[in-house]
DNA sequence: GATCATATCTTGACATCGGCAAGACGTCCG
DNA sequence: CGGACGTCTTGCCGATGTCAAGATATGATC
C-alpha cells in the first residue's frame, strides 16, 4: 500500500500502539522495547506515542494495566469455576478454589512471559497510576476472596486474612517469577504449568505439614 | 585533590566500578544506572568499564553475582544458627531452619532493595554467566538443604524434594518481590521484615491446613 | 637494565534513544 | 463558514552504549 493510504488521523492510535507494544515485547523482550520502534510498527511518527501516553513509562503502564485486567478476568473465571468432583490430588490443594487460582496465575505468566514481566516491572512503570493500581487490586481481590472461602474463622477486614492472602499471592507470584527468570530446575519446568504448579505447591504444603509435625 | 593525582592505572578498577554501581543503584535505582555515570564516580573515562566487564549487562551481572554470594552467606548463617528454644510461634514454622531461612531471605531483600532487584532482573543480565549461575545455585542450595532437614522421608535426588524446595523458594521470593514492588498492603509492610514474614507465612500455613481440613 | 609484548585506560566517533517545542493537519462545534 | 481544539509531524537536543584507534603503564624476556 502506498504510504499516503494512511490518513492524517489514525482512528484509534492508542489501541494500535498497545498492540505494537505487545508485538515488540513478545519478539524482543521488555527491555528491548523503544518508543520509536513502537511508533514505526504503528506507522506513525516517533513522537506520536508521547501525545497519548505522556512518556515511555506511561505507555508501558497502560500496557501493564491491560494485562492486569486480563489476568484478573482469568483468575475470576478460575475462582467461580465448578470444582472437579473426581480429582483428589496432593492435600486436595489443587482442586479447590485456591488451587485453581494458583494454576490460573502461573499459567497466565508462562503463556505470556513478556507481558507478565512488564506488568510487575515496577521500575519502568508509573506505579502510582490509579488505573494500574485498580487493576492490580482487582487481581489481588480474587486471591483475597479465595482465602476467605477457606478461612471461615476470619472476618473480611481481619489482618490475619490480609496476611494469609499476601502469603498466597507470594507463593504463586514467586513461582511464576522464578520460572520466567529461568531459575527453576528443568525437572520442574519441563511439564505444563498446571502440573508444575500442582507438584510444587503440593510438595511445599506437605513440607509445611512435616515441619509442624503433622503427617497426613 | 588535583585531577592528575590519579595515576593512569587505577589499581583495582573492577572493585571500584562495582562499588560505584552500588552507589548509583542505591541512590537512583537500578533502571537509572548508566555506564557513564559509574565511570564518572570511579574517576575513569566512559569506556573503561567495558574493558573489564565487556558491556553493561556484564557489569550488572558481576554486581548481581556479588549480591548472590552475600545473600547465600547470610542464608547459610541463618540455617546453621541454633534454634531459639524459647519461642514457639505460629505452627513452629518460624523458629525452625526453614523459617529462619525465609526471614533471612526477605530481610536481605528489604535491606538492599535495589541490589535485590538487580540480582533477579534477568532482562539486563547475562544469565548464562557461569559465575552468576553458580552463585544462584549456592543460595538455592541452602533452601534445598533446609527442606531436606524437614522431609526426612525423601532422598537427596528425589524430584519431590526439588518441588518442595522450589515451592519454598517461591514463597519467600514472591513475598520479597511483591514487597519491593509496593504491591503489599501497608498493614503487612509497616512492621520489620522479620515480623512481616512470620505473619504472612504463618497465616498462609494455617490457610493450607484449613484447606486440607486440618485445624491444629 | 633495555626491549618489547601485553594489559590498562583514554579519546573520539557513531547510531540510537527519550523528550521537548513548534508547526502542520484534520475534525467538530458554534 | 470560521475558529477552537485535538491529533500527529518535523526538527532538534542532550545523553547513552558500543566500537575502533591511540596513548600509557606494567611485566616478562634477554
Amino acid at each position: 500500500m502506498a504510504p499516503d493510504d494512511r490518513p492524517y488521523h489514525h482512528g484509534d492510535l492508542p489501541a494500535a500502539l498497545l498492540a505494537a507494544v505487545d508485538e515488540v515485547v513478545r519478539e524482543r523482550g521488555a527491555a528491548a522495547l523503544t518508543l520509536r520502534e513502537v511508533a514505526r510498527r504503528a506507522g506513525v511518527s516517533h513522537a506520536a506515542p508521547a501525545h497519548h501516553f505522556g512518556d515511555k513509562a506511561g505507555l508501558l503502564t497502560a500496557y501493564a494495566t491491560e494485562g492486569m485486567h486480563e489476568m484478573a478476568t482469568r483468575m475470576a473465571a478460575a475462582r467461580t469455576q465448578a470444582a472437579d468432583p473426581g480429582g483428589v490430588d496432593a492435600l486436595r490443594l489443587l482442586t479447590d478454589t485456591l488451587g485453581r487460582l494458583a494454576v490460573a496465575y502461573v499459567a497466565f505468566a508462562v503463556e505470556q512471559p513478556a507481558r507478565f514481566t512488564v506488568m510487575f516491572g515496577s521500575e519502568q512503570l508509573h506505579t502510582d497510576d490509579p488505573l494500574y493500581q485498580a487493576a492490580t487490586e482487582e487481581a489481588f481481590e480474587q486471591l483475597y476472596a479465595a482465602v476467605l472461602e477457606v478461612r471461615r474463622d476470619l472476618q473480611r477486614d481481619d489482618p490475619e486474612l490480609m496476611h494469609a492472602a499476601s502469603g498466597a499471592w507470594s507463593v504463586v507470584h514467586g513461582f511464576a517469577t522464578l520460572w520466567l527468570a529461568g531459575h527453576l530446575d528443568e525437572r520442574v519446568t519441563s511439564v505444563p504449568p498446571e502440573q508444575a504448579t500442582a507438584a510444587a505447591l503440593g510438595a511445599f504444603g506437605t513440607t509445611l505439614f512435616a515441619a509442624a509435625g503433622i503427617t497426613p
